[in-house]
DNA sequence: CTGAAAGCGCTAACAA
DNA sequence: TTGTTAGCGCTTTCAG
């Protein structure tokens, strides 16, 4: 039985002491780097495997400084509490930064509370934080470390931080408000979520500018992601009671699209006829609704792929770039918004 | 400008100094492992502060031997290549873990290629093995290394090993087949997928051996994964198309079921009438689809966060439990296979 | 082409 | 209550 069958860990010292060399040889057949003649690199290569040598990634980062790992941070507090519209938005950015890091190569760590003292830190080369806050805590920690941050999403105070991949939302935002004001609507009703990041700050900027354009009277209103479903019916209904209510309804998340439709129906309002209703982020709660609900998609692939991209870059000693990345978030049109005309 | 802002880490070194302390003083004031005077700590935590130290995380590893991570490795290679079908079910799967995870206050790191010697190898305490495959390499690679390793579902070839998460597929299964024959079912066809893990044998084992009860003819196929949506098709047609097709197919993916469910269509074949259908695995292809399609949900939600609390308790001492933990699939009855009577 | 040895930053045993 | 120091396993300079 050998040591690593034994459950003691293979070193180095034991692989150089059995191939009959020093460490620093068997250091550099696996390293290659410096030239190492064919029949002393066979024999370590055979001592290694007998052994079942595999070099202690922690030695190895103490020393050359860096550990080959990229951090992940995802920011909303509701990503982890989910309802399933949350799970889902959570489950594609997450799943698809994994994807695009395992493609790369590179290992990937979730990184767990950074301010809880009780929890180890991570040895991270750099890291990728999703969804910043208006002066994020944790992205500024991060950065006085002098740690290479790439952001999905930008931290809504500091929107010129170059290292980040933002959605242009203003375009589709627009776009969205001027379908709904062709199909009619003169009342539309914003009601953003409570986290103050990029996704909740832009389309309500933009609509603000859009009503103002239009001469239009903004009515806007929040609805925490963190409602429970009995509890956001109870803020919808007296939004959709009275005789000024909004002709359409523009809202952050769209299980809670989903809910209002619930309560319209109840209520005996037709979608789309009386009632538009469209979310800001698309999930199968829109695509399966009655009616299907009109939503934008957020391309979380998309920004997964460029924020792993962009970190790879920077570590690898790119130049710091103009600005941020920008993707379009993508507008699905459905029956929610379609008024027969 | 101190030493992180300038992009240099701070050491142990430098906040000692600064507190007029040895450096053993600040490891514990962090560590809290011996006491230490009030006044010592808000000096020595003053200074830390003062020039944003963050203990090294590799040189704590290699000293402790412990990192506080746990690996993730899903084994499937389609996982990561993904029709939207292995995409929801790698995203719940790596989603839940994760959230796990962070809610057990413990960094998760999503391993890279084991063998590929290009990749740095990670600095974890236990790895958590996915869905592995019949005589897995990877996991026999890691348990050499006297990793501790959880599986979620087993290594089919080592059914036995206690640290897993199964699934009970067969009273399932049964379920599933017992229901397609009191619809009428007499000629069920089943269309494993090529992966050769837990999902893919012991359906089939189940399949044959209720077969061979009833007295009728297990009819069996291979529908491999990694098809592309026209390959499948093109394999799919003939099986509907002779006077002997088949009057149910359980297939394993989803989204091949909805790819059927199309060619059915396009023949002209009654879902659920002439052809009943049911996929192993559940996802919006299934729940969305026309007719919506009987699947089989594996819990990955419950299989993540079994393993990640048999992770975490396998790595604070807990003994070896008796044997592994079973789940149950659950069985989501749709109109695919719900014929009027 | 190979070996000896310093030292990365930290923890913990031992000393005081 | 605090300080001194060995050493975790590796990479890399410096010698040979």
């Amino acid at each position: 039985m050998n040591a690593a069958a034994a459950g003691r860990p293979v070193t180095i010292r034991e692989v150089a002491e059995r191939a009959g060399v020093s460490i620093s040889t068997v250091s550099h057949t696996f390293s290659g780097r410096r030239p190492i003649s064919a029949a002393t690199r066979a024999r370590v290569r055979e001592a290694a495997a007998e052994l079942g040598y595999d070099p202690n990634p922690s030695a190895r980062s103490l020393r050359t400084g860096r550990s080959g790992l990229v951090g992940l941070i995802l920011r909303p507090r509701y990503a982890v509490s989910g309802t399933p519209d949350r799970a889902e938005t959570f489950n594609r950015l997450v799943g698809a930064v994994a994807t695009e890091a395992l493609r790369h190569g590179t290992g990937l760590i979730h990184v767990p509370d950074l301010h809880d003292p009780a929890v180890a830190s991570v040895p991270m080369d750099g890291c990728i934080v999703a969804h910043p806050y208006g002066g994020d805590t944790a992205l500024a920690e991060l950065l006085g470390r002098g740690l290479p941050v790439v952001t999905v999403e930008e931290d809504p105070d500091r929107p010129d931080l170059p290292w980040a991949v933002r959605l242009d939302y203003p375009p589709v935002v627009e776009a969205l408000l001027d379908h709904l004001h062709a199909q009619g609507a003169r009342e539309i009703l914003l009601l953003s979520g409570t986290e103050d990041n990029a996704w909740n700050r832009r389309p309500r900027e933009t609509y603000a500018a859009w009503c103002a354009r239009r001469g239009l009277r903004p009515r806007t209103g929040l609805l925490s992601e963190g409602l429970s479903m009995p509890d956001a019916a109870e803020l919808v209904q007296p939004l959709l009671a009275g005789p000024d209510r909004p002709d359409a309804i523009v809202v952050a998340t769209s299980d809670f699209a989903a809910l209002i439709a619930e309560v319209a129906a109840a209520r005996g309002l037709r979608i789309p006829e009386e009632l538009m209703l469209a979310a800001l982020t698309d999930s199968e709660h829109a695509r399966a609704g009655h009616p299907p609900i009109t939503a934008m998609d957020l391309t979380h692939e998309a920004l997964a792929e460029r924020a792993v991209e962009l970190m790879l870059a920077r570590l690898s000693g790119a130049e710091t770039p103009d600005g941020p990345v920008f993707l379009t978030p993508d507008l699905r049109l459905r029956a929610s918004t379609r008024r027969k005309s």
